[in-house]
DNA sequence: TTGTTTTTTGCATATTTATGCATTTATTTT
DNA sequence: AAAATAAATGCATAAATATGCAAAAAACAA
C-alpha cells in the first residue's frame, strides 16, 4: 500500500520546503515517485493534521500540526533520554530497556509525540515496546525516536561503550 | 473606520469558538453588528495570520497564529512583571515606567507578542511608550498587555499600594 | 475645504480545497 | 482459496477561499 509512504513523504516535503497548494505538493511528490490525485491529497492533509496558514508574506503555505499541541516540555525530555538504557530491535518491533520503573514515563513521552509512524506503545516496569504502523521500517521508528528525543542514540552507544568498558575489566 | 474593529471581534470570536468556515464567521459578525463580505474576510484572516487547520473530527477550524512563533520564554516573562512600576496614560498613548535600566528589554517582551492593537513601541531607559493602533481604546491596551504579561496589572496595583504606605510613614 | 493619495471594500470570478459515490485494492474471515 | 468486509483512491463536482479590478471610504496635504 502506497499511503503510508505518501503520508510520510508529505510530512517531509512540508516540513523542509515552503508548499503553498496541494497541486504544488502534488508535483513534489511525483518527483520523489509517489503519484495520487489531489482529493487524495486532501484526505491525507487532514488526517496528518496539516494546516495552511498565511505564510506572512501575502502568500499561504502549509504547515505541520504544532507539535505544542500536546506540550511535553522539554526539560522533561532531558531526563528522560538518561534512563534509556538500551534499544532492541525484534520481531519487527522496537523494544527499549529503562532503568527500572521508568518505562512507563518513557512511553508517555513518545506517545505524547504523536507520531504517526508509531502505531502505539505498552510499557512494563522497565521495558517499553514500541509498535510501528504498517508499512513503516525500524530504520524510520529510530529517526522518530531521534526526533521525540534528540541525542537519545548518541547516549544510548555511549552507555553501551562505557558498560563493555566495564566489563572488560 | 470598520476594519480595526472587525479584526478585534475575528480574534475574540476565533479564539472563543469553534468556527469552520468563512461564512459562519461571517454571520457570527453580524450578530455582533459588524457586516462585511467574505472576501474581505478572506483578507483580513490572512493579515491577522489565522490559519485553517483540521479539528481533529474530520472537520477544519480557523486558528489564532501560533504564539510560539516568536517565543518568548515565560520565565523571562515573569522576571519582566517585577520591574515594571507604573502604567499611565497619557494623550491617547500609554506609558510605562520600570525600573531603570529595564525599558528596552521590557518593550522587547510587549513587541515580541505581535499584538495587532500596538502599532508599536519606543522604549528609553526607565520609560516605554506604547503606541496603539488607530480606533484601539487604552482599554484594548490594557487588556492586551494583561494578556502578554499575566498578573502585570495586579503587579503594579500591589506595588502602587506599598509605595502609598510607604510614603504614609 | 478641496484636491490628492492611500486604504478598504464589494462584486464577480478564478483558484483552491473538500467530498459523494463508484471502483479498486487490501485485509480479514470462513 | 473464495467470500466478505474494510480501506484507499479517482473522478466529477460541490463547497470554500482568494483575488483582480473598480468603486467607495478614509487619511493626508495644500
Amino acid at each position: 500500500m502506497q499511503k503510508t509512504k505518501r503520508l510520510l513523504e508529505i510530512e517531509k516535503i512540508i516540513t523542509e520546503a515552503t508548499i503553498s497548494s496541494q497541486d504544488e505538493l502534488l508535483k513534489k511528490l511525483k518527483v520523489t515517485g509517489i503519484a495520487c490525485t489531489q482529493a487524495t491529497l486532501s484526505r491525507n492533509l487532514r488526517q496528518l493534521g496539516v494546516g495552511r496558514i498565511p505564510d506572512g508574506s501575502g502568500g499561504y503555505k502549509y504547515s505541520m500540526p504544532d507539535n505544542n499541541r500536546n506540550p511535553v516540555n522539554s526539560s522533561l525530555k532531558l531526563n528522560i533520554v538518561p534512563v534509556i538504557q538500551e534499544i532492541v530491535e525484534a520481531k519487527g518491533l522496537m523494544v527499549i530497556k529503562t532503568i527500572p520503573g521508568n518505562a512507563s514515563n518513557t512511553a508517555f513521552v513518545i506517545d505524547g509525540a504523536g507520531r504517526y509512524e508509531i502505531a502505539g506503545t505498552i510499557a512494563g516496569d522497565d521495558t517499553i515496546l514500541i509498535i510501528p504502523r504498517n508499512g513503516i521500517t525500524l530504520q524510520q521508528v529510530h529517526l522518530c525516536l531521534e526526533i521525540i528525543l534528540p541525542g537519545l542514540h548518541d547516549q544510548v552507544k555511549n552507555k553501551n561503550q562505557m558498560q563493555n568498558k566495564y566489563n572488560k575489566l
